[in-house]
RNA sequence: GCGCCUGUAGCUCAGUUGGAUAGAGCAACAGCCUUCUAAGCUGUGGGCCGGGGGUUCGAGACCCUCCAGGCGCGCCA
């Protein structure tokens, strides 16, 4: 049991032998909630507010909290304080110092995982890059918040599915197979890869400026690769399989994977039935020549379902998309990481589920993220207003390598480090805001290495490793805890302790961000620590206790860095 | 026009679901390496928490209203 649930269980046991025929008072979870940690270190580790107290048992706070401190019976777990209208608590640092590294030494790596998602599915919908066109930072944030999530739900036991829903579907494409078979050669494509289709298209948005026919030939291309014309197939094919090979290799540098890659093409054929339901269920309404499903007493404007022309578009998709994967998946949760700009789009698509009543489309939530600019301008691929993912990961990795070669002249995996920090600065910078934030790109913010940066929290990680290693050259007794009773043991066990509490807050919230700033926390206290302690000196028992505090800081930065996909290198 | 989101230090952001004296980092300045990794640590300055009302014992947080910015509002995704 940890410890703020063990003090809110004793003081509600002392609330209920004070108060005994009171029927109004809060249970061991409710006064868990209640809980809270004072502004100041001085005025204790834990507080209880007493004035929620108040009104039911017609008594001023203060004298409420004299009461609770009188029937505290616990003092070798807690000493207590009244303060106005606060109960405060002091924790016996020295027990709560074993019991915190215990806990953190006994779960072997897995400090702040869990089972309660054990038999439960999460389908997570992330990243979901466009066929044909490079990755850039506009993809980082869904794909990095995505694969977050997915560690973070896994390590509560859940079962996850990751899917890359990619864009593989639509009339760009056919623009696509015109622009290069009036301008390309298979050569230069194979040679150029994913810049040489981008390069294509752009020019092909140019011609059709002043020549608007290019528009209904690759429309006319389009109806080539639905109606399965080989030429058309091959091409189209052809281009997927080189996005998807450039994508695999950011996507192997940021350490990502996925379960499946069913993007929007994988639903042409399963979209008639589900058009056919939505009929069959009265949903459908034509409106203005298309067919729509109604949401006005949503107070939505409608779901277009089939266009004017008879074809589909990505509401269909998606709701298609939804039945599929609780058909295959029977998830728990369906999670859609994209951006705050389809806020309405998923609005009107869950409705529409739960119009047809599915009582799963509750389950389905929108994680959505603020927009990425660049120096203040949208991005454009088109304008050429972006930064290539491979440019900013190899200009990170190359900055790390000469920051090595000053630092850790050395250091035996150079290369291997440089690229963890390079990555690891980049990845952090996507993590370290809510998500709901826009960002404005910068390159100076990106590629910095100090104050509250990935490099920081690795640097304070490869600290501690350091130190174990020399520490495991000497042979430790028992660990003597009334070493760690100063303040800043405290503040960083503290710290440790609440960090289950932040791994299920950013699950229940889908908020990577909470975790990052967590162990930014860890790391600062830590380092704290660091240096107002010596930790290799002194009695030999007390040294135990504060090797074991450092290695509790390590397996707390790992496995915070490993939820928000960040690599922890043990030298740097 | 309607809807959603955002507004906290010069900049980027936290703020434990309404609690005690609003906190970090960056940038600036001043210190700390013969001692366990100085990618670190310490200190200084910097705030009508967008404005105004209200609810409450208590509001940066909740309600109303106004202001500023972003996004969205059928045949693109």
């Amino acid at each position: 049991m940890d410890m703020r649930t063990r003090i809110a269980s004793l003081l509600c046991g002392a609330m209920h032998t004070q108060w005994p025929e009171a029927d109004s008072l809060p249970g061991d979870a409710d006064v868990r909630g209640m809980l809270e940690v004072p502004p100041d270190e001085k005025m204790g580790d834990y507080a209880f507010p007493c004035f929620r107290l108040a009104k039911a048992l017609r008594m001023g706070p203060p004298v409420i909290a004299q009461k609770l401190a009188a029937a505290w019976g616990a003092e070798e777990t807690a000493r207590v304080e009244c303060v106005g209208g606060y109960l405060n608590f002091f924790l016996n640092r020295a027990s709560f110092a074993r019991e915190t590294l215990q806990a953190v030494s006994a779960a072997g790596g897995r400090y702040g995982g869990g089972d309660e998602g054990k038999g439960k599915t999460v389908c997570l919908d992330y990243s979901s890059i466009n066929i044909a066109k490079r990755f850039h930072i506009g993809h980082l944030s869904t794909t990095m918040i995505g694969h977050s999530l997915r560690r973070i739900y896994d390590f509560l036991g859940y079962t996850t599915v990751g899917i890359n829903h990619l864009g593989d579907w639509g009339t760009q494409f056919g623009k696509m197979i015109c622009a290069y078979k009036k301008w390309g050669s298979r050569d230069e494509v194979e040679e150029g890869g994913v810049s040489a289709l981008e390069a294509l298209y752009v020019r092909f948005h140019k011609e059709a400026e002043n020549d608007p026919s290019l528009e209904d030939e690759g429309r006319a291309w389009f109806k080539r690769i639905e109606e399965g014309d080989q030429e058309a197939l091959e091409l189209f094919n052809w281009f997927k399989e080189l996005t998807l090979k450039d994508a695999a290799r950011v996507y192997d540098l940021l350490g990502v994977s996925f379960d499946s890659y069913a993007g929007e093409s994988f639903y042409i054929d399963k979209m008639e039935p589900v058009i056919q339901e939505l009929r069959d269920k009265g949903l459908l309404v034509q409106s203005e020549g298309a067919w729509v499903v109604d949401l006005s007493e949503d107070n939505m404007p409608p779901c277009l379902v089939i266009k004017k022309d008879g074809t589909t578009i990505y509401a269909t998709r998606d709701i298609t998309a939804a039945i599929y994967r609780q058909n295959t998946y029977h998830f728990d949760k369906c999670l859609y990481v994209v951006a705050y700009q389809q806020d309405l789009h998923f609005r009107q698509v869950f409705r529409v589920l739960e119009k047809m009543g599915y009582p799963w489309a509750k389950d389905c939530v929108h994680v959505s993220f603020g927009m990425i600019s660049f120096e203040g301008q949208a991005l454009s691929t088109r304008k050429g207003n972006t930064v290539h993912l491979d440019d900013l990961l190899q200009e990170a990795v190359e900055k790390a390598r000469s920051i090595i070669e000053e630092k850790s002249p050395n250091l035996p995996n150079k290369d291997e480090v440089a690229r963890q920090i390079g990555i690891g600065a980049v990845v952090y910078a996507d993590l370290s805001n809510n998500r709901i934030k826009d960002i404005d790109f910068s390159w100076s913010r990106a590629l910095n290495f100090d104050g509250e940066t990935g490099p920081y929290v690795q640097y304070t990680h490869a600290r501690c490793c350091s130190l174990l290693r020399k520490a495991a050259e000497t042979q430790l007794p028992e660990a003597d805890y009334s070493a760690l009773t100063d303040d800043e043991a405290q503040a960083l066990l503290l710290l440790i302790s609440r960090f289950p509490d932040t791994v299920r807050e950013a699950a229940a919230k889908y908020e990577p961000s909470m975790i990052t700033r967590a162990v930014t926390d860890i790391a600062q206290a830590y380092n704290k620590y660091y240096y107002e302690h010596r930790i290799l000196e002194g009695e030999l028992a007390a040294q135990a206790a504060k090797v074991a505090l450092t290695a509790a800081v390590r397996d707390v930065i790992r496995t915070g860095l490993w939820l928000i996909g960040i690599e922890a290198p043990e030298r740097m």
